[in-house]
DNA sequence: ATCGAACCTCCAAT
DNA sequence: AATTGGAGGTTCG
């Protein structure tokens, strides 16, 4: 199946941009593979558009590999409301075709979760840990591979199971996080449909998540494009770029603030443009 | 309200 | 070779 696309896609920029963490280059890096709903995807990107094939075609569904990588995003809109901002041109000259994934809730908030005060790559082991660890073992035409685990899967293992993966101090918020989840304490499904001031809330009632892990949450997979997550990388661009060297001691969530009315709707998209220039500089 | 320290773990840099 | 510091933050005092 060929996925063809009215604005530009940078497909590898998308996905190794630190939104999502289950995915990996084979083959040479021509294909990524990664793991959506229970399937195993690949997709590669090539003069005629963007081929994706399932390790169980039955199972897999155009349409929801194109929400999940946003490929209607009309970019020339966004990027006409954020052409203002010289920083913001300069970043997507340099990425254009980078694009903000709507990837599912659940995994989007434990994998944020469990990206407090850690790099990429411990990041990518500690999901991939939990998968092995608590999903389910899927046999596909390419071999085995496990599926990101439901919540009652991860509420069963339990806090000790997970800091035996090595989550450490964050595996008592997962643990809780599940548990609260699989009470229906908190109906996650719903956030969704929630304005982004109401969503926001809802999620810091979670332990282990604050403004910025929310942030990523409603930006990577609750389709709150104004969502502006305020972590080390967006800070060093804020302070260097925007605003004077001594407010030092601005609060995260006033930077967030600040951030959203300058760059309004599409602030997210604004967030992931400089963030990636910044990481990568 | 606001501010610093502590928190698990893994590595890279002394 | 052992030790320290920091990594896409949050919580607690």
């Amino acid at each position: 199946m060929i996925l063809t696309t009215k604005y530009p896609y940078a497909l590898a920029e998308t996905l190794y941009s630190g939104q999502a963490f289950r995915w990996d280059p084979i083959l040479n890096g021509e294909v990524h593979e990664g793991i959506l709903d229970g399937v195993r995807v690949r997709l590669s990107q090539k003069e005629d558009g963007i081929h994706c094939s399932a390790g169980c075609e039955d199972s897999f569904n155009e349409e929801f590999i194109k929400k999940y990588l946003r490929i209607e995003d009309d970019l020339s809109l966004i990027y006409s409301k954020l052409s203002s901002d010289s920083y913001f041109t300069i970043a997507k000259d340099f990425y254009e075709g980078l694009h903000i994934l709507k990837q599912d809730p659940w995994e989007c908030l434990v994998t944020f979760i469990c990206s407090a005060n850690n790099n990429i790559p411990r990041i990518k082991s500690l999901v991939k840990g939990i998968s092995e660890c608590c999903g389910e073992n899927t046999k596909d035409q390419f071999g085995h591979f496990y599926t990101f685990p439901e919540p009652i899967a991860i509420s069963e293992v339990g806090e000790l199971g997970l800091r035996q993966i090595g989550l450490g101090f964050r595996a008592k918020y997962v643990a809780k996080v599940a548990d609260m989840v699989v009470r229906n304490e908190i109906d996650l499904k719903s956030f969704r449909f929630l304005e982004y001031q109401e969503a926001l809330t809802e999620l810091l009632k979670f332990p282990g998540v604050g403004d910025k892990v929310a942030n990523c949450v409603l930006l990577f997979s609750m389709d709150k494009l104004q969502a502006f997550p305020v972590d080390v990388w967006i800070k060093r661009v804020l302070r260097e770029n925007y605003l004077n060297e001594s407010d030092e001691s601005i609060p995260d969530t006033k930077l967030r603030d600040w951030a959203q009315i300058r760059f309004g709707e599409y602030a997210g998209y604004a967030n992931q443009y400089l963030f990636h220039q910044r990481r990568l500089t």
